[in-house]
DNA sequence: CAAAATATTTAAGCTTACTTAAAAATATTT
DNA sequence: AAATATTTTTAAGTAAGCTTAAATATTTTG
């Protein structure tokens, strides 16, 4: 299957686990940077394929070959950036960009050592869980967002699900990462803003960045 | 630059390496596995682009430009293998496949960090040498290929050059890799054959595979 | 050196993955 | 609920990278 198909269905599943979930060929468009018929075009011709369900004006649904498929690549994508994380000094966003190209052109017999390698790990550099050699997700999230967090409690990062450079520049500068704890200070609901502390320093952030920063609380 | 142009470059820059140095359309074509008139079409459209000069009839000759980009892609080739050597349990051919493909979706920022990683190494697992970032590769190599060998004196091996599976099976097998070192036994002028020892045993090898395995006398 | 064999080029055509523009359907707003 | 705005679809067209078949050169051979 082509590098074109591989993206088309990972960007359904993408869309799909997202909260708006809509995967109408609009946005899968949008988030590919090719026209709306394209993405129409293209959708019409992986029904054929049996790799998703298409319906005039309806969102596209993923068939379970391929939802297989989009693990396939995310699973490629995510042990990608765990090697490159794990060997290289390279920021986020550009292991990012790599994986991005790498994913499509890895055997699964790489994947398999890579993941080996790395001793089978179940997250990946930013705490996305990476599917197994059978595309299958096992590992359960019970982490939320920091908009959704408490006031005065402590908790740990999980995810960082972003692939934007300024972002993950962002979160460098101010040791928001993977594992790091930080202290909910101030919940501004009607701004919609975020206090938190880290790293003794104070930082306000709004919900573009709160709603895409997963966090577990600490016990 | 695509993937097709990338391959097309670096076949004429192997080809011309070789000893027949044919590089004309239809040697390339074979190389490629694409058809003739494929091969003639792409000659033109590079010549146009400054990648090589075309003639009809003629030989097809890299400009400097083609040259470049043919290393650089070399150096990423040969970069990977010797990373995929370095970390995976994987036979010489499966690295060349990957590789194969991952050459071509690597930036330059990738590819020096792999060397970085390695410590900016001369040569692969091959024993081929590794161009640098500007794209030149500073090593000379004075090996010979073992049918150019004499009888009664022992040589290291430095080269592999091929990419078959069958021959570096056979090389696997008998002992045949990098570094290692053998005997040559015997000469049989005639019928273009080499009998060698190595790790005790005797191996007769016809010229297919010893005008491939390069070796450097030892002193 | 002419005839036969081989290689290269030209021409026409195909598929993939896009594009833009216009038509048709759906969603949103008032 | 009608009018407006937005999306989706259809239609027609493009570029890249191939193919096969036929025409034209070049190379080899007797």
């Amino acid at each position: 299957m082509s590098v074109a198909i591989e993206n088309f269905v990972k960007a359904i599943y993408k869309n799909g686990k997202r909260d708006n979930n809509d995967t109408k060929p609009g946005n899968i468009a949008k988030e590919l940077g090719i026209s709306n018929a394209a993405a129409t075009d293209m959708a019409k011709k992986l029904a054929v394929k049996d790799l998703l369900h298409y319906q005039k004006y309806q969102k596209l649904k993923l068939t379970e070959k391929g939802t297989k498929m989009a693990l396939t690549v995310v699973r490629k994508h995510r042990l990608w950036e765990s090697l490159l994380f794990k060997l290289f000094d390279m920021s986020l966003h550009d292991i990012h960009r790599e994986a991005e190209l790498l994913e499509h052109q890895t055997s699964d017999l790489l994947a398999n050592k890579i993941s080996e390698y790395l001793g089978n790990p179940k997250f990946d550099p930013h705490g996305d869980p990476i599917p197994n050699a059978d595309g299958e997700i096992t590992t359960t999230d019970t982490s939320i967002t920091l908009s959704q967090t408490s006031e005065g409690k402590t908790y740990i990062i999980s995810r960082l699900m972003s692939d934007d450079k300024e972002f993950f520049d962002f979160c460098a500068q101010h040791g928001l990462k993977y594992g790091n704890t930080v202290l909910v200070s101030k919940q501004f609901t009607k701004n919609k803003m975020t206090q938190i502390s880290i790293n003794n320093n104070t930082i306000l952030l709004n919900e573009d960045f709160t709603s895409i920063i997963y966090v577990n609380e600490t016990n």
